[in-house]
RNA sequence: GUGGUUGUAGCUCAGUCGGUUAGAGCACCAGAUUGUGGUUCUGGGGGUCGUGGGUUCGAACCCCAUCAUCCACCCCA
């Protein structure tokens, strides 16, 4: 017999777990769907032509890649190169992100489209990254993007989405903006446009090597003394109109940095739950973002961001849709998850809860059970019944306590003489004689 | 992809220097209790010690490989 396993960095989500995850999924589109976005679903699959090159490098690494299914062999030559020949044997792959199938979906239907247009997306995507503590295989993203508008009144309700989603979670968080019209002015002030991404990945690292730290950096990755200076300079300061002074030969960089205080103006006059701080460490990764970019962070537990997302100016140009911006972000399901069951912040209304299961003792008693029970559902009440009348009371008990029934329903012979049901109630162990009406008279008016 | 950690019952883990029949708690099953769960008491079942090879008279323990896991890096949600 073969030992039973899930692949490596992907896991079962039991009942319960499915439950607490559809809370999660529920107070997300309840928010997505008051903003005004429209729900979208794409393929699992998508083309690899679709995908690659999306990513960079190291992304196009992580996608997972689909045999063809024949005889996959027949046009292919490159034997001596995995990464040439991978494209010669597989013409599909599993979704990476949710961003670029949207890309696709808005190219493909621009003319069945009204602009702007916002969808939202919360479906599984797969990576083969190396698994740790928070990062899977497979996961899913509940991505809100909106493309065909340039206002910073999209990133101003983006903002306020995070704010009000974590607020419904009751997970205190902290969102961080920054531009990367910003960064690029940085490089070019600092003359090192050239090493631009090695400028946002040392940066990247300020909250966890410190100042000194990203200056080792700098310098490591051949940034020049004098640049590496400059952009010390300006992580230590705090006030914008020090930064504005500092850049304010790039008006790229102060373009940027508009872009951020028309954010802040939205946002002034709303009553906001969590942190939105400006934070010029700020670059992430994916390098189709040309604007705004987010993260969310929490400083609850040690885990990495629990969602992220930018503005990129012309994404659907890659699909021959060309002049169309869009913005958006997304949330870490499983991060999410994983912080909620650390903090204990699911509410008890995220379980599953049996109000009530009936037993009874013979074919008589379970028919007279089966039809309360059609009674009781049919008031919405959650109910089960034991469906073996022939087992043990005790073990029909167990069943029902395993179960977290609220109220056991008992019908026998004496009961079934005198139309009546025995409820014991099994949170305080009290257990009285009623006709069912009354039951349920009790139970569907409380 | 690079470096490290861990892997023993369903779960969490102990297991001395390489030495007899590999243990505990929880969980599970049965009984105490033939119409009463959860609490208590008594008893019971359950192990290819991750997998494959090697060293040895003898391996859970040492060596190699491999898979999975967690951690750091890279990157990322």
């Amino acid at each position: 017999m073969m030992k039973p396993a899930t692949p490596k960095g992907t896991r079962d989500f039991g009942p319960q777990e499915v439950f607490k995850r559809n809370y999660i999924f529920s107070v997300i589109k309840k928010v997505f769907e008051k903003y005004a976005f429209l729900p979208l679903e794409t393929p699992a699959m998508e083309l690899l032509s679709t995908l690659s090159g999306k990513y960079g490098d190291e992304g196009d690494q992580l996608l997972f890649k689909i045999l063809k299914n024949g005889d996959f062999l027949e046009k292919a030559d490159a034997f001596d190169n995995y990464k040439k020949m991978a494209f010669q044997i597989c013409e599909k792959g599993l979704r990476y992100d949710l961003t670029i199938p949207f890309a696709r979906y808005v190219a493909m239907n621009r003319h069945a489209l009204t602009f702007p247009f916002k969808r939202y997306q919360i479906q599984t995507v797969w990576r083969g990254d190396k698994p740790q503590k928070g990062r899977y295989q497979e996961f899913y993203q509940c991505d809100v993007d909106v493309v065909g508008s340039n206002a910073m009144l999209q990133e101003a309700e983006l903002v306020c989405i995070y704010d009000e989603v974590f607020a419904n979670l009751h997970l205190p968080v902290q969102i961080r903006l920054n531009n990367r019209k910003i960064l690029a002015g940085i490089a070019e002030v600092a003359n090192i446009s050239d090493k631009f991404m090695a400028m946002t990945i040392a940066l990247d690292k300020l909250d966890k090597v410190g100042v000194e730290g990203v200056k080792k950096e700098l310098l490591g990755r051949d940034i020049p003394e004098a640049a590496t200076e400059f952009i010390f300079k300006i992580i230590q300061t705090s006030s914008m109109e020090q930064i504005k002074k500092l850049l304010q030969s790039s008006p790229l960089a102060l373009e940027g940095i508009a872009e951020y205080e028309e954010i802040m103006a939205f946002l002034a006059t709303m009553p906001l739950k969590n942190e939105v701080v400006f934070d010029i460490s700020l670059a992430r990764g994916l390098n189709y973002y040309t604007g705004t970019i987010f993260e969310v962070l929490t400083p609850a537990v040690q885990i990495g961001s629990l969602g992220g997302g930018g503005r990129y100016a012309d994404l659907t140009g890659l699909f021959g849709l060309p002049d169309m911006s869009g913005v958006g972000v997304s949330f870490g399901a499983e991060r999410i998850y994983d912080v909620l069951e650390e903090l204990q912040l699911f509410p008890e209304t995220a379980f599953s809860q049996v109000e009530v299961i009936f037993i009874s003792f013979d074919a008589a008693t379970l028919r007279m059970a089966f039809a309360y029970a059609q009674q009781l559902r049919a008031a919405g009440i959650c109910t089960d019944i034991y469906p073996d009348p022939e087992t043990k009371l005790k073990k029909q008990m167990k069943f029902a306590n395993d179960k977290n029934a609220k109220y056991v329903l008992i019908i026998g012979e004496e009961e079934l003489k005198n139309n009546t049901i025995s409820v014991k109630n099994m949170r305080d162990g009290v257990q009285e004689v009623m006709s069912f009406t009354e039951f349920y008279n009790t139970l569907t008016q409380s």
